[in-house]
DNA sequence: TTGTACGCGTTATCAG
DNA sequence: CTGATAACGCGTACAA
């Protein structure tokens, strides 16, 4: 009559409930709680029939009942600005091994992009009551703060740190490593180079575009221009055409994201250039197909293991009641130097020399 | 007293319950219930005033007790093998798109590739009680089937296809993509092909070289040695090389998952070979690098976002109630030519041409 | 529109 | 010291 199909075995059936497991054990519901989850020592011979109903019935505590009763749970939210950028997806995956090693669980939302979306989400995430959140705000605006703030409970912001943070900020030294990225170019006689940005409405970029600015500064070297290419790596080759078309052409280029360096690299390969022979190129984020390119890119690692390690033990320390000023951690970055930057060519950079 | 840093305001407060909404309106519980889920009507007025309590008090409905009292969730619980491989988090990220859509929350766990730690975490999920589950399970045995049967809740099977799936299945033709990156090659003239795999205990990649040993075969091609590089990608490039100490090279390799492609591109670059004009490649799974890449990788493109949407789609369906039969579902992938991948070098090819 | 029983696991209180 | 009884948390839904 309904459903004769191999699916007969799937129909919802209610998982076994505490009172299932009691009856089965011959024990009241008490028992079953104080057995499984260790409180009040229960006789050997009592807690083995309890945990021997408890297997057969495949009994797992639901949940919503325990947080429920307790009113407090071992749920810490993730909110990423998106889950199609793999920076922010390796995060979430060392953030997850340090859930699992403390034991908590972690639900994730991704704002895409917008910071409505960013809103929702947080509402959504806010729903389950959990014990702290982590934070990579879309904007730099932080829209999402005050509701954060009102939800009066720990937070750390990750990655992007805005100046309205209100919580503990874990990011990287965006300034050095974009000062030291320029300094390696410096030294193998670059003068003319582009900078490849993502957008300079996001802190982040400006700080590393700042260290840009510093590292030329202190070297007399002219000021690099800066092209905004939008956060997807697709409309990157359009752009730097553009630009392309009506500037003298740089002889070294620095992409201050992972998608930026996708795009520069895709359009210095479709413009048939050489890397490093005609245009030397330092990348952003360390991923593996770096290391696989032809030629292999040089390029800034952000140190993704300790951003999310720190983060997650300082959100713990919150969590755990910790009431100190908030902090700022900033991690160093290094430089990987690969083969895909190169003194410069010798016409192009001489015919600027006397600016 | 306590803490007189800038966490003042952090500290844990009790989240407003549907009790401090009614008092503030003035109305009971249940009017507030109803009101803020619309079912049933209530005096425009009331309704105001209830609405204007509710945001005064930034006041969210508790999941756990709302959960506990309907006994129906809108969550879907998702497992992955792992969170360091791109093409998992890309098929998470569509599921999070098409579950924000259908109004659904999905909570993600990794298996960290092993059996075990994919039981655990599937126990760990049941305990929120979802509404049905998505699984790449990690090993060809499966080993949580049983624990997802006795669960008797709906559940999809996506990508990696066990015999016992017990359910429905999204996944690709592999073989057919396999056969059409084979029928590429022999097209070009290539005649010796290595194939890297990653490990051929994966029912996945078993069908992509059945699917290699087929166009083969129907070429009268002689059949391709298969390499095993593991599932990371640096361990490839060692192996890669012992291989080639004892064979003749061959004149195109084909990689049946992203990481061996990236192992072997790596390889080939430290062995200072060209690509394609000394070793012609064909990829697996396509993503923004290869096309930045020099030269552009040919690949083999899976069409994730609708693995992603079918198994949403049938999740859905099971979810809602309905009893057919299983559905196996194969998608097909297609191949992107790019440039690594042209006609083979004249000497090695002919050295074996007479078998 | 309201009162209130209910769902399920936890824990304080009480009995053996 | 072991084990049982019952109140409790919070939102939902039915009866009133």
């Amino acid at each position: 009559m309904t459903g004769t199909g191999v699916h007969e075995d799937q129909e919802r059936r209610k998982p076994a409930t505490i009172r299932d497991v009691a009856a089965r054990a011959g024990v009241s519901v008490a028992t079953v709680s104080n057995v499984l989850r260790g409180r009040k020592a229960s006789s050997a011979e009592v807690a083995a029939r309890v945990r021997a109903a408890a297997a057969a019935l495949a009994y797992q505590a639901d949940r919503a009942a325990a947080q429920l009763r307790t009113g407090q749970t071992d749920i810490v939210a993730v909110i990423v600005p998106s889950l199609d950028n793999p920076f922010f997806t390796a995060l979430v995956a060392v953030i997850e091994q340090c859930a699992r090693r403390s034991r908590h669980e972690i639900i994730v939302a991704s704002a895409g992009n917008e910071p409505e979306t960013e809103a929702t989400r947080l509402r959504a995430l806010l729903s389950w009551r959990p014990a702290g959140i982590i934070i990579l705000p879309c904007t730099d605006a932080f829209e999402t703060q005050p509701m954060l703030a009102a939800a009066h409970l720990p937070y750390v912001v990750l990655d992007r740190l805005p100046a309205n943070a209100g919580a503990d900020c874990i990011g990287t030294e965006n300034a050095d490593a974009a000062a030291g990225a320029t300094a390696h170019l410096a030294t193998l006689g670059h003068r003319s180079i582009l900078v490849a940005a993502s957008s300079l409405a996001l802190a982040n970029i400006r700080e590393r575009w700042d260290g840009v600015l510093r590292a030329c500064a202190a070297r007399d070297l002219p000021a690099p221009a800066v092209l905004e290419l939008g956060l997807g790596f697709d409309t990157a080759a359009a752009s730097l055409s553009g630009w392309l078309a009506r500037h003298a052409r740089p002889s070294a280029i620095i992409a201050l994201t992972n998608f930026t360096t996708l795009g520069v690299l895709a359009f210095l390969r479709e413009q048939g250039l050489n890397v490093p022979r005609d245009v030397s190129l330092v990348g952003y984020d360390d991923y593996a197909w770096m290391q696989a390119a032809t030629p292999p890119v040089t390029a800034v690692r952000q140190p993704v293991e300790q951003m999310a390690e720190q983060a997650w033990a300082c959100l713990l320390r919150r969590i755990g009641g910790a009431s100190g000023p908030r902090e700022e951690i900033r991690l160093a970055c290094n430089l990987q130097v690969r083969d895909s930057t190169a003194p410069p060519p010798r016409e192009p950079s001489t015919k600027g020399r006397k600016r």
